[in-house]
DNA sequence: CTCGTTACTAAGCAAATGCTTAGAATTATT
DNA sequence: AATAATTCTAAGCATTTGCTTAGTAACGAG
């Protein structure tokens, strides 16, 4: 049936995601858009409607980038307060390399949409709500195994550690080392 | 000397300042600035050079602002942990109000600019110093008061609570008052 | 090979962007 | 009252914005 596709809708769609991670939605044109996912504006819109719409896919890539990307060792089975502790290092770690980060694309776009749009908020939110999830998975096996008191509220220590990393997101891209490494030394020590 | 102007600086500073704070930097207009400072664009550009440095003017301006009506019980004579549970449970029954808040103008732009712009990245640092300055002041307090333990690293609690800041900064905007709630009890219980 | 459907190219659209400018209006000084 | 300096009005500038469209190319089905 017809003419085929040239591209790849899921890689174009990756490419995409990359532009608004590094500019955020009003700094990234349709213009940047075609050069980095290497398609013309007809095939932007054909296959994602509007800037908008990319938008909320790029939201939903990123979700998938980091579960492979960033947060696969919290998402191992069984991964516990180690785990954690070794995804702030590596954090760390990472920032020296590049200087300021990029910091979390989809809380870039909460800070950007805050409630403006009930579309993107209903994104940013099912965002958070993977990660809150993954936190409570999480601290569940650091009780088990331990790691901190068994009378830890990990519903309320899930909502701290979602905040904490809203707040790394932000503070890494102009905080420096040293002051980085006190905040998540502080989060850290206070659950065990 | 010649005509006067017909509006003060500080005033329409004022204004233009609520206005990046509403929309951020990119989605501000000049338009929508001429508008809601009540100036034309001329006069704009004749007080204010161009809109970036209209920005980092209200970066200033926000700074003055928020030591008057956001932070004025944190910079009283003598302010130590009470002030700072105040300032937060405040903070929360300003947002069953609003719905969502419009968070921090300087946080905002630190999500939205990061590293980008030099100049942008100085203002966003001296605001974080004089957060930092303002902390470190209450801790030092708290310490004499015996709200806190006397062994407390003042220079490092700082640090988290200008990072919890900005967390809830960003997430004030999503995120419901109960957990946000939770977030803040954490933050506070973990330094008594 | 032809036909019908879809994808691509490239030009173009109106509107909005940040910023400038020519000319009129207003003022303190002389 | 005349002068010189500055502000204001409003029109206009080139460029960029998100998005569309007319014409052409590719491809599977018959």
């Amino acid at each position: 049936m017809s003419r085929v596709k040239a591209y790849k809708e899921e890689v174009v769609l990756e490419n995409a995601m990359q532009v608004f991670w590094s500019h955020g939605y009003e700094a990234t044109s349709v213009r940047m858009l075609e050069k980095e996912m290497s398609i013309n504006q007809f095939s932007i819109y054909s296959s994602f409607t509007n800037k908008k719409t990319l938008f909320k896919r790029s939201i939903r890539q990123y979700r998938e980038y980091v579960k492979q990307h960033v947060f696969s060792g919290l998402l191992q089975e069984g991964a516990g307060l180690n785990a954690l502790e070794t995804f702030f290092e590596d954090f760390l770690e990472s920032l020296e390399v590049t200087g300021g980060s990029k910091g979390c694309l989809v809380i870039n776009a909460a800070a950007e949409w805050g409630d403006k749009d009930a579309e993107i908020a209903l994104e940013i939110n099912a965002y958070y709500h993977f990660i809150r999830v993954m936190l409570k998975n999480l601290l569940t096996n650091a009780v088990a195994k331990h790691e901190i008191p068994l009378e830890t509220d990990i519903e309320k220590q899930a909502c701290f550690f979602l905040g904490i990393m809203q707040g790394l997101s932000v503070a890494s891209k102009t905080m420096n080392k040293d002051q980085l490494r006190d905040y998540i030394s502080v989060a850290i020590t206070q659950i065990k």
